[in-house]
DNA sequence: CGAGCAATTGAGTCGCATCAAGCTAGGTGG
DNA sequence: CCACCTAGCTTGATGCGACTCAATTGCTCG
């Protein structure tokens, strides 16, 4: 890899699986890349079940995600949450709180997490700069967007089995590098009862799907370790269809659409 | 107004709702509003229940609606569907496509529909010339992704009367002008089967609980119309807060961030 | 070894789907 | 002018999926 000087194999470490998240949807020069990865950073560790950006209130930096699992998550008057969205590391959390700092919901650590903390103004500094990388971030949210479209059809029109199936095999397509491939056994370290926030069910009844999911022998989902042991039937059962997620595979001129 | 030149004219009737929208938001300059209203369109006219951009195809144009009222759906193998936005007169339906042509939803006309569409490769050179503009059609992008967040939320974790109640929240304040001020009479040409496709209930259902909201004296839909008695309690119904959509009352400095 | 949290299982209840009519209003043709 | 048709609205009866409450088991850790 490039950039071997002191002081940039810091910020390789920290940023570059974002930067490479966004090559794989959007082209970007050497340099652009660098620029990138050459955003100030803050870090900032949060414990399990802590929400470090309360729901609501405008924030002046983006949240990096360097390792852990971060949810966000909506809320009703009654107590309880609605998660809408899993971020796993390598992602900017709320990237388009850069453009519009307030409305998009809460941010809590599911598990012990380590976020690292850009501030608004050298994310906003480097769009102006650097109009592809604007255009790459303007894309990377398009995409969040596409995601949470798929979820809101999961929530409203799926059966509970289905729901799970589907959230699992959008994490496993994630978890794989949104290349298409799906890594069929990773870490999941959540509880039921915050499976059932992301699949609005309650965890008795996560409980009871997953046995199914199990007795079907498509998935088993124990200990904070997901096992898929049947992908085709999986993305069946979660009538999951992972062209919203993968459909960057566009020739390169589409990968740079705005400026050439 | 301005722009009262022959050929001017007629662009400002048509995108001039969509300018007036993104002003709420963004600030851009006369020469910036004007490049805007100047985008090429082409007429389309869509007849009720007519799929005019089919789920999980790329198109070439982004649609702009002049009158009448449009879905975006997705849709399960077993063939129920699931709206997931509504776009009014003035909106931008699918304007993320000029920047990742795939991946959101289909199309439908709820009603008799005229649609302007723009081809993608004008949005992008205006983009790409304005860079202001970018960052409004940006911020825009955004927009529809918080209430997409809140829809998710409605659909999770809310019963039948409060999913109803959000989603006429949600028009009375988008038909208001997005400023905070509800409208609280305006037609809504949908049968009780499409409120059902976007509340994620059945017809049955739908009407059984439009009729709760009509006895408590909340709310009248009928005929195509929907005529609000009590705005404050059909927000407590709803659980509806509408800041996610008004919150774009920034200092003007956060109203163009990027470039000064 | 007990405390505490999560996973699991059972029993009872409720909200919404489903199935099935009947109703209403507008449109059409004889 | 009335018989008929159709689309949408309305209402009732019944069943299922998910929630709720409650108890038990297993696991981890101090």
């Amino acid at each position: 890899m490039q950039c071997k000087q002191i002081g940039g194999l810091k910020h390789l470490s920290d940023l570059g699986l974002f930067v490479q998240r966004l090559l794989a949807r959007s082209r970007l020069t050497e340099e652009e890349q660098h620029a990138i990865m050459a955003l100030p950073t803050y870090e900032m560790e949060v414990r399990a079940r802590q929400d470090f950006v309360p729901l609501g209130e405008e924030t002046d930096y983006c949240c990096y995600i360097a390792s852990g699992l971060v949810a966000r998550v909506g809320q009703v008057k009654n107590g309880s949450r609605q998660t809408t969205a899993l971020h796993i590391p390598g992602d900017m959390a709320d990237l388009h709180s850069a453009v519009r700092p307030i409305g998009i919901g809460g941010l809590t650590a599911l598990t012990d997490t380590l976020i690292l903390r850009i501030p608004h103004a050298a994310v906003r500094t480097l769009g102006r700069d650097f109009p592809a990388i604007a255009e790459a971030f303007w894309r990377d949210c398009i995409l969040d967007a596409a995601i949470l479209m798929q979820w809101a059809v999961n929530l409203g029109r799926k059966d509970a089995r289905s729901r799970l199936a589907h959230i699992l095999c959008e994490l496993a397509i994630r978890y794989g590098g949104g290349r298409g491939y799906p890594l069929l056994e990773f870490d999941l370290p959540m509880v039921q009862e915050q499976l059932g926030d992301a699949a609005a069910l309650t965890s008795v009844h996560v409980n009871r799907s997953l046995k199914t999911l199990r007795q079907e022998r498509l998935v088993t989902v124990r200990g904070g370790i997901v096992q898929i042991h049947d992908w085709q039937r999986l993305m069946q059962a979660g009538e999951f269809d992972p062209t919203y997620l993968v459909a960057d595979t566009f020739p390169d001129r589409q990968k740079r659409l705005v400026f050439q």
